[in-house]
DNA sequence: CATGAATGAGCATTCATTCAT
DNA sequence: TATGAATGAATGCTCATTCAT
């Protein structure tokens, strides 16, 4: 296992972290083809070639940084618990998921970027891990409507739902600021929007009758 | 009459609608900087220099689309009829859009685009028409609320979550597809999508009570 | 000789006329490599394959006009009269001299950047028709000298000299209205100038001494 | 201290001087537009990213050779000394500007080009620096004629003079040779022309009666 | 005569990447 | 490790010229 990671001593994983998070800056603002090494030494405070020293290729920083991002990327979803209180638990999600987009908008949208472009650099990760994750955690969900706990519906295009509607507040930011206008747009706008979204998939999932 | 718009022939005419369509192409798939004008003037099969006969600018490529782009996109919006049936208009709105993310999935993808980058070119628009277009909508919404003939919630953000829900099966397509898996992931999967989001609003705006 | 000079009609030889003033402005303003055939036609209000029409390259219109401007260019020395009194006739020639600075700057500034590219079009004709005459020239001067008329000195240089003052007024016609500042760099200028120059040579070739 | 100039190694600034000189070449023979980045970086004997690796734009290397050239250009004129001999100080600069036109003909014609343009880039200098330089001399040159040791004429015309007739031997250096022959215009051009304007001007300039 | 359309060659500039130290 | 220097391969755009009508 150890013998694929090279080792590298703290002082190259510090600058490492410190390339990264400027490429992030970079990648998610101009995309691929946009950012240039330029660019990010200079956001990492760095020469080109001394950043090129750490990361041969700019493909290297870019797909480093795509790899990490999957993984963060499931984390909410996997914490999605079977034996918890399934409205709860979906409330739980669509928090959770707020809460990246708030906090974390320059991975959502470096995400939806690859995603645009049409996976050119993830694509089998989306049809294994994640498909895999998926239905997993649908069959819970089904679970929970065989139950009669939640209402009948298609589990997958509802996680399609909680992942649009949250990711929607990272990577449409300027939109829905723009429209919400001053008032509105403000840090406010994340906890309307949770307010909002529990309150629709939680009505919107309530079984109806009975 | 139309003194602004520069009179053409037939056959410019022609061309640069050639040169559009493959220019949406590209750029939706490879976003404005990824996009080059030889792989433009390729997919419009003629030769660079008389691409650019046709549009001196790689600019004025992408301006001219999106200027048409943000016409037809809020086009669906308007058609919500204060006089219709609540839940029968938000289903229509549902479905038109849904419609547009199936046909226009390029068009979608340059818009998502340009929203990523931060809107650079189009911000104003975002500011004005959209934002009074939407602020009129939400008020016909805000009305059937205090009429009660839908749940009382936040319209502008009932707004963004179609949009969201709608497009994601567009901008996301690859992800939406390899969750899917190759069965589902047909043509149904619009079918499929607009059950589900028809479902769930509904449900989600059915006046809880009563 | 009619042989080598087509045939025209009225019509085309006017179309020529307005191309060629057209050109002097813009070759005389952005040198060779500055001018484009789209100015010039737009100068002389006709497309571009229109202007292709009538001389089939850029360099045919340029070596028109280099053509025509040597004919005009050495018409003034020609005047210089062996039987006229020297003093006046060459104050005559410095005055007419200067007229041609005056009047068609364009023309001059041509010619001079002609000069300062090392004269690759005309050479010849430098080498040949201009030191012919300015030889003739030169051994008229150089009679009067001998008959103490004028001042015993270099002949050619003063025709250098002449040359050198006079177009400097049209070469180098910003820097002269830029020194001369707003009041005295109007019209007033080239009659200071006559005035100046006049005085200058006659002084400066009147015979010392008995 | 020189903050406002960047630091250079070395070598940057060895190179820089040989661009510079490459392209004093290449520009003063063909004039901005007709010089290209390729030749100048090809008379440099580098490749052209190499030399767009020292100057960014090819009008950087312009803007420096033009800054550079403008400080020369003005050196002899401020040697003008009022407490000189008149005859001798007015001598001197003839023939120091010979001296300048003979050493620096490249200099002379990318001056005389950028004036033939109209002076682009160098109008706010011509009315500021240059107009004020000649306003001083011209006063000393005037206090020399109010005192009768030289000929009262114009001051300002008189520069223009000796500008022109000085800087009509680097040029029309094409046609000063081509007129002269190979015989005169041989290196001893030079000399005939001090001697024939030092003769010129001291003739000229020496007040009449007496 | 006139012009809309087309293009090859060229040009300034950018940029990822390599090299040498 | 770090960086100054160098470059091949684009890339957007211009322009003289040709073609077809």
């Amino acid at each position: 296992m150890d013998s694929i990671t090279p080792r590298r001593t703290r002082i190259q994983n510090e600058k490492r972290e410190i390339i990264l998070d400027a490429a992030l800056d970079v990648f998610s603002a101009h995309g691929f083809r946009g950012a240039t090494i330029d660019r990010i030494a200079e956001a990492a405070g760095m020469s080109k070639p001394n950043l090129l020293y750490y990361f041969r290729r700019k493909q290297d920083i870019y797909e480093t940084l795509m790899q990490r991002l999957l993984e963060t990327w499931l984390a909410p979803l996997k914490e999605l618990d079977d034996a918890g209180d399934p409205l709860a638990e979906l409330a739980g999600y669509i928090r959770r998921k707020l809460e990246m987009a708030r906090d974390y908008p320059r991975e959502s949208r470096l995400f939806a970027n690859e995603m645009l472009r049409g996976a050119p650099r993830v694509r089998p990760m989306l049809e294994g891990d994640l498909k895999d994750l998926v239905d997993a955690k649908a069959k819970i969900i089904r679970g929970w409507m065989e139950k009669g706990t939640i209402a009948r519906t298609d589990p997958v295009h509802l996680i399609f739902a909680i992942w649009a509607t949250t990711q929607h507040y990272a990577d449409f930011d300027v939109q829905v600021r723009a429209v919400l206008g001053p008032e509105r747009g403000g840090d406010r706008r994340f906890e309307d929007a949770a307010a909002f979204l529990v309150g629709l998939f939680a009505r919107g999932l309530t079984p109806s009758g009975g």
